[in-house]
DNA sequence: AATATTGTCGATCAAATTAATAGACTATTG
DNA sequence: CAATAGTCTATTAATTTGATCGACAATATT
């Protein structure tokens, strides 16, 4: 199946440092580049559409750069794979927020693909629409807590 | 997000209609590309790559045809989109069946994105490797007399 | 006002993937 | 042997995705 792109890959990435950061201190996106190892230009233009959509805001000219716009836990990682990717579902068909028919399809209503893909789109939109950019960073924060403390056992033993 | 590819989709479709027709009586591939509307040429190398997986079972010469090498209740949607278009997961790293690190990540564990995509691999290989061929008939099956039923109460009212 | 800094924006190029087609060949039946 | 139908490799076409370029515009500091 198809792969989650780069670009969304690369957004989330940016945005959970964003989240990390808070918005007192805007973040450079060379830093991020260099940071989150994602190409500067191409981040450039990830960040400009993530502003358009209202996500991001951005401030030029020195001390500038770019802060979270919406409370990190009031934005679903649901909305943000919507906003660059398109639809969660596996088939346009099968979208809810932008349901198309397929071409040849003489009748939607008895396609056994979509009706189980259909199912796959709610499954997977039950996980992404809550989940939050706080909750992503606070799962990871989880992740490297229990990490430290399987190392402190290492040296226990 | 992920699209299942045409190829799947092709795939699947004429999965259905050799699971409908049964093993006695192998399908044709200009029938099944007629029928299905499925570009000849493109569904010969779709169902010769099911029959190397042994997936379906063919003829040659008058009277050949397709037929399911498999009984439709034991092969899962699943199985069928993984032999085509690979992996489940959104992401490499997220795959059970063929698991593969990105290559700049710096810790596998400490990804957001992987925890997350993880949990929609999981949630989607619950429906997708619990669905069979036989499963996805039925449920057209039922979604054709439905709609039937409800045509007769348009008349009875 | 001048300068350095940093985001903006449209265009374009390159690479990869996916979809589809071509054509010569082989097996099977009658 | 002739008609039918699948086999197989290669190639082409189309689409999507990933990435880069370069000129421009706003902001803060001196």
């Amino acid at each position: 199946m198809r792969t989650l792109s780069k670009r969304t890959q690369y957004a989330l990435r940016a945005l959970y440092a964003l989240t990390r950061r808070g918005s007192d201190q805007p973040a450079l996106i060379g830093d991020l580049s260099k940071e989150e190892d994602i190409p500067k230009k191409f981040l450039e233009q990830i960040l400009l559409s993530l502003k358009m959509k209202g996500l991001v805001d951005s401030r030029r000219g020195r001390y500038g750069g770019y802060v979270l716009a919406v409370p990190a836990d009031k934005v679903t990682v649901g909305s943000i794979i919507r906003m660059i990717d398109g639809p969660l579902a596996p088939l346009p068909c099968a979208s809810e927020s932008n349901f198309r028919k397929c071409d040849e399809c003489p009748d939607i209503r008895f396609c056994g693909t979509r009706i189980l893909m259909r199912q796959v789109r709610d499954a997977t939109a039950d996980i992404l629409d809550h989940t939050t950019l706080a909750d992503v960073c606070k799962k990871v924060d989880a992740a490297r807590l229990e990490a430290e403390q399987g190392e402190e056992l290492m040296y226990y033993i």
